[in-house]
DNA sequence: GTCAAGAAGATTGTCGACAAACGACAAATC
DNA sequence: GATTTGTCGTTTGTCGACAATCTTCTTGAC
């Protein structure tokens, strides 16, 4: 066995471990437990209790909180805490509407100079049919939703664009969980991205835009009306 | 004297005096620091040496450093700490071209939406020639100026839009300020916003955004020029 | 019963300390 | 002579502690 030859040519491919911090680990923890929905929006995040709940100094927890603060996932009032961001119906619709302006201009810079991106676009949406076709859960859906429009970000070659989208995104995916059952009909959520390929593979980039445009337009308005129903229903 | 008074009728406005934490001084001297060009792109920002100048510990001062690296002024590395990120001229050209997209929608919005807010941005532009009647420094400018864009950005009413020009205003003035004299005729670089003011008084929310465009275009053009011009020097 | 003042408890803000990781230079090996 | 290995000083990562602040509960007056 040659187990040390490929050592000798300065290139056995050993992969960087991942030496991500605690504090990584930390802040993906806690995102998780907002989104599932464990934590409520409004919750207070008290960092000494949560410390004491992962056996950890307040340091990495604290550090943990900064950083979902700068995504929108948690707030942060001075010598009282973080607690989880309330999702408001016009802070949603403001999210949404930098949405429509940073995926059109993205859609558009993809169309015109990076059209291979194509390809990775349609196996997401195959993802997405197959997650319908196994029942996955509400989570996986707006994942594997979010991740396509991520994949137009970054194909627009633009670095900023992508990371304010990475930036809202976590709350983008909040607003979608807190409303719960909006993928009824997985499958034809799925469909909804096609017109935006349609218009990608026939090079057309002010089709792409509108395409995308409506497509986020009509999201938007369905999450701000359920949001608006819940609030009516919590102030009754 | 009656010093109390006011206090006894339960509502004398007092200015809440400065209990913003330490952390924000911190991260507003570590910002003053930077823009003035004290430290350099590049520069390592040792948390511990820091502190020792500063006569405090460390976690104040990291958790300012944390503050700046969401602002994108500062970029860290795990195990190796912060350093003021450098400024490519493609990352400020994507800067640039997210501007745009913000700033044209916000524009729109407000002509529409909130022509009031023409007031206060008339009264900025004021502002902009004060300042270059009495010959100010660069720095001055360059935040007047943005100052400018930001009234437009808060006028729009989209709060989403105001928080993403915040986070990169300071990247944005890094650049401007790194390449140096840009101002020469500070008169006629006030006098480019107009066309943006005529457009709103108009209620043209059409040109207001074709205004806005051309006029974040060229400022585009002329950074990313002097920035391509200065690596070359540097190459040599 | 309502409201205000105050005490008790918990939480954040900041600190100094120690272990682990890094960068640079010297020593050793081929 | 060039590359690798060992060592050392510095910096970051994490911790536990204490003071300042906030929240809650209790107490008392009206």
């Amino acid at each position: 066995m040659n187990r040390e030859s490929p050592a000798l040519s300065e290139g056995y491919p050993f992969l960087p471990l991942s030496r991500d911090g605690l504090v990584d680990r930390v802040a993906h923890s806690l995102v998780s437990a907002i989104l599932s929905g464990a934590i409520a929006p409004g919750d207070r995040l008290a960092e000494s209790q949560i410390a004491r709940q992962m056996d950890l100094s307040r340091a990495p927890v604290r550090e943990a909180l900064r950083l979902l603060e700068s995504s929108g996932l948690v707030e942060y009032r001075t010598n009282r805490g973080f607690f989880v961001r309330v999702i408001s119906a016009s802070s949603i619709s403001d999210l949404y509407e930098l949405r429509i302006i940073i995926e059109t201009a993205a859609v558009r810079r993809l169309t015109e100079f990076n059209p291979d991106a194509l390809s990775s676009l349609r196996a997401q949406l195959a993802e997405l049919h197959r997650l319908a076709d196994e029942g996955a859960d509400m989570m996986s859906h707006v994942s594997a939703d979010m991740q396509f429009h991520r994949l137009i970000c970054e194909g627009s070659g633009n670095q900023r664009f992508l990371q304010v989208f990475d930036q809202i995104s976590n709350e983008t995916k909040l607003g979608l969980l807190v409303i719960g059952r909006l993928y009824d009909d997985p499958h034809r959520m799925a469909e909804t991205h096609e017109p935006i390929l349609d218009a990608i593979a026939a090079g057309d980039a002010d089709a792409a835009e509108a395409a995308i445009d409506y497509h986020i337009r009509v999201a938007k308005d369905m999450v701000t009306e359920h949001i608006l129903k819940q609030q009516e229903a919590a102030g009754t």
